[in-house]
DNA sequence: TATGAATGAGTCTTCATTCAT
DNA sequence: CATGAATGAAGACTCATTCAT
């Protein structure tokens, strides 16, 4: 496909470099937000220019081509977050609800902090022809999910976990109780009229519903 | 002079019409599924053009332009379903485990008979910048999520919810427990080696989660 | 270029037809009317159609291409009004003066009754790449101007004409007067604010310029 | 998101810029003369493209779409050229003749010099759904028509103006004796075998139908 | 380090035209 | 008589990309 991949100015990975050079950072910056609003499909790189004060040659000249910033944006800025998460969660020990504790804590605190990343995780790395997906899938080839589902299995085992869950679905679960919302933000808050509701909020109410259902004294509304 | 709107053979209403003359549905149906598997920005109209062995010139023919197609995708296949779910839901009386129940097992049950619609409603309903968004909020203007969200406000205060949720996030966390996992279906089906897990087994999956939460016993795992 | 040449219903010419098939009549009467308020190039058969109440599919049964409907409408309705015109010429004598009245007084009349022609003719025969050009040039090969030309250079050569005129020109100046203030009215009516003025006015002033130009005192040079 | 006017090289307006750069210039050029010669409506970009021996594209470089091409048409060409007859007419006083002289003699000159504008004036200004009409009313609001009308009819009042004469009309056929001409010089030099006439003798014979008419005895009527 | 100029390829759209019915 | 279905060709416009400077 690509001939030759030029990428030039690739930051020498030891040096903080605040002086001149970070440009390029503006630039990822502007296309995250751009990418993650629009979509990566609706936005041209043009777009990325204008709003960055910069010539369209620019960005071919810092990424080589649109790909190459595709991979920047993986590389330096959704990755790291992933292996972050992976970490926090390591540490999260292997009781099943300490760690699910974890996990939406993290995810919520993550995804307040980086508003830019679950719509585009949605649009670009769940579905089929998403834009990021196969970046994700080969380079931070996701330990995460699969250790979760791990423990969730161990955990039903040890008779520590709801026999009526699945531990893969679990996992899917958890994911779409965290990321989902984060990312259908804007249209939840719009239709149920809930400008109100902060992060903290979120994650009690989600860790409510994880702990014991939705019923109000739980036991007895187990399916028989 | 040219700014009239053609959108020739609509349909008369009343004729089966199946001989001749559904080519219009097939290429709604080749639209359907290209937008779903690739996203509606990503898919030229040539594309599903090709795929349905035709020229692009009769994509225009039939719909007049890109907008007219986007349009008649939704009054035409996502606007009556979720007329369906509604009365559905209308259905289910408002004991609010019953309406739960109604509600994953109507979801889930349509989103396995239409595939194509979880991914296509992710991308383009849900998130800022989605195609089809404005085109829902403006036609089907969704009543069922904030219907949903009175009930659980009403059986909260009657004590018949669990104390520590939030009226408005039920219902979100409602939807991200069915529509996300059937969106995602094909990342995490391969992440976590789950091609086994059917439709009914998801339905009883999280109907178990709703039901009681992660914990085995549950009762004394509540926040305080 | 044309390989076969279908144009059907061509009328007999010596039926009357009012039954059936003044449809086509009808058709080149829309033709005409949007030829000429926006212009051949900028006039699609199929808007022609659309106000016609009628398949852009009909217009070719009729026409056969879109060439033939340029040439109906040169043969049909055009030519027989130059050639009207040419008659009532001759029929002036060859007095310059008398002569001049009579085309002053023909066209404006002509045009006043058929106000779809002069931006037609302005558009579409007076410049170099003008749609009816040719088809004029070839078809009703004018004998009108060069007749009159002859006629001035005829009249000078007596001393019956302004000898400050150039014989030629006489011919291109009468033209002007008459076929530009006619094609030209929706802008000068507009800018001048002057809605009232009508044909005879319009004549009158006309006749009186070219009887004894822009000065005052002219009595003298009327024709007796 | 698209909605933004690119037109980037603007040329800076102290530059010369005779070396390098004027390729913008050039392309003006040749659309104005394909313009001229067949029609707005009738030259697709890529005509001029192909003449200027250029890609398509290029001209969506310069000018970003088809109308700011004939914005810059408007501006840049033809307005300049329409404010520097409003100034020459300005220094002609007003007396009635001596302003007649100077218009005819400035638009002759001017549409000697400039033989594009005639046809494309005639065409895409004059009459109806000319192409470029709003543009000059909105722009240019062309001022010299009503003061000229102005001046006749104060010419009129006081006597100096022929009674026979409407002072609006005046102004119509002045433009129709000057513009015409020069706008269908295509066809009449064919049509009458006219190809030695030159400006000088067009301009003699008009002022000398405006002087007196077409009658052969008028040497009082000339200015002083 | 940065950009203006330029282009090829592709998308959306229009339109004249054909043809079977 | 008349039309619905279908298409090829062309036009406007966008965009990623290249390259000389």
């Amino acid at each position: 496909m690509a001939t030759t991949t030029p990428q030039r100015p690739k930051r020498s990975p030891g040096r903080p470099a605040k002086g001149r050079g970070d440009q390029r950072e503006r630039l990822v910056d502007v296309a995250l937000a751009l990418f993650s609003r629009n979509g990566v499909a609706e936005t041209p790189l043009s777009a990325i220019a204008r709003r960055a004060r910069v010539t369209p040659a620019l960005m071919h000249y810092y990424f080589g081509n649109r790909e190459h910033l595709l991979d920047a944006l993986m590389d330096e800025r959704i990755a790291p977050l992933v292996v972050k998460v992976g970490m926090q969660l390591a540490a999260a020990g292997s009781e099943p609800f300490a760690l699910v504790r974890a996990f939406v804590t993290t995810m919520m605190t993550l995804f307040a902090e980086n508003p830019w990343l679950p719509p585009l995780w949605v649009r670009e790395v769940l579905t089929e022809g998403g834009l990021l997906r196969e970046r994700l899938l080969k380079r931070v080839a996701p330990q995460i999910a699969p250790a979760l589902a791990r423990r969730f299995a161990e955990a039903k085992a040890e008779g520590a976990l709801n026999p009526g869950l699945d531990p893969k679905l679990t996992v899917v679960s958890l994911i779409g109780l965290t990321l989902f919302p984060l990312a259908a933000q804007s249209i939840w808050r719009r239709l149920l009229d809930a400008d109100d509701i902060d992060t903290q909020t979120l994650i009690n109410h989600t860790l409510a519903l994880l702990g014991s259902g939705l019923g109000p004294v739980a036991p007895e509304r187990n399916p028989p």
